[in-house]
DNA sequence: TAAATTTGTGTAATCGATTGTTCTTTGAGT
DNA sequence: ACTCAAAGAACAATCGATTACACAAATTTA
């Protein structure tokens, strides 16, 4: 095992300082060429590669980005990850990737050792159980540039990128209702959560707005954050709910792709035809939604391009004078509806 | 924006210097109960954090290990990642988790990061194009402990850890023999790469094993790894061209659950039935398998052993003294066949 | 009681890169 | 020829924690 080259066995080698290899490395103008090219020419032959923790020490900057999701079994989270990853890697960070299982005290713990290992900032998303934000708080007056995506706290001043829920809900309840739905009932996620609010506005006001009665028994809210499994068995019970009303709703907006899934399940098991008797569209355009029969509509929430405003907020934060006065971005997404068989009675439109 | 406190910062306040101090805190034998208590309760009223990057620097150790998965979009390396996650976190480590997308370069390019940030150990698996492994020597010539899992390089020396795909095909495969599958095709995969040469392997030696003929045509090698969407389609372009052989098979085994599903929306749509006239089995036991009707029998992989697998090797490479000569350890694990509605003929047993 | 330990801390070097401050040399301008 | 500025590089401090070594005081041992 060789031992890693340093600044100074350059230095050595040449006869001059660490300081001038430092500088010549970093191409400052008061170095002359020939030392340059010099220092260059055994920088390479000695393989040098510079020790980031000294330099990071030096700095007071790890170049490192910790970036929370509540858990990355989902695709959606991955998307993202990747979606930072795109923007942030010509500009020499790297990501720690932290799962916080949507428990507030994992959140904290999370934080925690991000600020320990000294992250140059923090990109996370709202754990659902989350309701005081008292330890994201402490990002902020660490100094540490924070962004949020997806599910943000609202009472939080930080750049935040979110997708556009109310217009999700809208679009989708829009598009039962062009499909000849009138009795549509929403499988809702806690209301406590911002998106799961917005979708369900976005639901309400589609309703309002094309004279559709709104009937309370028809939203089931529940908890959509959760193992898939457990959600896919929800779907179907909130489904048996529905099915045992007086007056039986003929079309779902679930709030959740995999709600919609375990509803497609039971349909199917009960020979209920959809979409004729019941249409459905889901949320997040899950891979599974193209899968199952009859394929789900839903909507789908441009996950990449999520990551990729989330890191371009953090690098503008980054290059902005701490002397400016802060003042939070909020990056509104525009979902889209991805129609499959699920939601489509006219099928000749 | 408070400034963090520091070892000299508490020295000060108590008179003492910071190396006192830091043996204090480090609960050192030579500290007397008296000054660790002082300590104790300045660091607490400070809300000292210790400067972890000063503290990499001085240790040679940034308790930071490099994880490469070649993509993060399937949920075996989520679960992997957990299963890494759940073992090492209790003994300080961080996760730095990237992505070679399947490219060798990349794949290169991710190493130099990780080992320029100086992380304490790589887990990887290596990506489908890669042949050539010099770039994972590198790790090891650099004295970095290396783990692989699941993909790994054959001729590298390292500690790894695999599924035994082996049996993994071998029981596929016997399951359809047992169902009275008698031609059964085999989707493969590229067989440069160990696992899918194993599930090959697998195959031919269950049939072997019970006297079933070998029928060159029933196997389709191709690149499973690639984007899920492809896969999908490339599975019914495969079934398509089986169904077109002057010998119809009479079941499928697929080393991807993916081109599995193709397989069976394609059935679905010729109207073929599953699984009378033609059984399926996956391999990997993907969530979509449980959702498509009929559901994917499917080898489940264990994915979150796994992790804690190589985690375990990591450490035990950690605390193994360097004087130690080195011997790579491989740990097998055995992979269950999960059976659903797409290969169970005999419905009663 | 003298010698030998043990105990509790202080001193100072170190990890490697960075950077503000000199210092010397060279060259231009008058 | 002489002043002054710029160029090129060295010096030395610094980031914060760690640790080998030194040293005095307290305690034990013989």
């Amino acid at each position: 095992m060789k031992k890693k080259t340093t600044l100074s066995d350059i230095a050595k080698k040449l006869n001059v300082t660490p300081s001038t290899v430092s500088r010549a490395l970093d191409d400052h103008p008061r170095i002359s060429d020939s030392t340059k090219k010099a220092v260059l020419k055994i920088a390479h032959q000695f393989n040098y590669q510079p020790n980031n923790i000294a330099s990071a020490l030096r700095k007071g900057k790890s170049n490192i980005i910790g970036v929370i999701v509540p858990t990355s079994d989902r695709q959606f989270f991955a998307s993202i990850i990747r979606g930072i990853e795109e923007i942030v890697r010509n500009e020499g960070y790297s990501l720690i990737i932290c799962q916080s299982d949507e428990q507030t005290s994992k959140e904290k713990e999370k934080i925690d050792a991000l600020l320990q290992i000294q992250v140059d900032g923090i990109i996370a998303s709202v754990a659902k159980e989350t309701t005081d934000y008292d330890h994201f708080k402490k990002i902020r007056n660490r100094g540490v540039p924070l962004v949020l995506y997806d599910r943000i706290g609202e009472s939080l001043e930080a750049n935040a990128v979110v997708i556009n829920d109310y217009m999700g809900g809208y679009i989708a309840v829009e598009h039962l209702i062009q499909q000849g739905c009138k009795k549509i009932a929403h499988f809702a996620g806690q209301q406590h959560i911002g998106i799961y609010q917005d979708r369900m506005r976005g639901y309400l006001e589609a309703m309002k707005a094309y004279n559709i009665p709104f009937n309370e028994e028809w939203v089931i809210e529940s908890d959509l954050i959760d193992d898939t499994q457990k959600i896919l068995e929800l779907g179907k019970e909130m489904t048996q709910q529905l099915l045992n009303l007086p007056e039986r709703p003929d079309a779902i907006f679930s709030a959740s792709d995999f709600a919609a899934l375990g509803a497609i399940q039971f349909l199917n098991e009960k020979k209920i035809s959809i979409p004729d008797e019941i249409a459905l569209v889901g949320y997040s355009n899950d891979f599974a939604s193209s899968i199952i029969e009859p394929g789900l509509t839903s909507i789908d929430q441009y996950t990449k391009q999520m990551g990729n405003m989330a890191a371009k907020h953090f690098l503008n934060q980054i290059n902005t004078k701490s002397g400016e006065q802060f003042t939070p971005e909020l990056t509104l997404l525009t979902p889209e509806l991805v129609i499959r068989a699920s939601s489509l009675r006219n099928k000749h439109v």
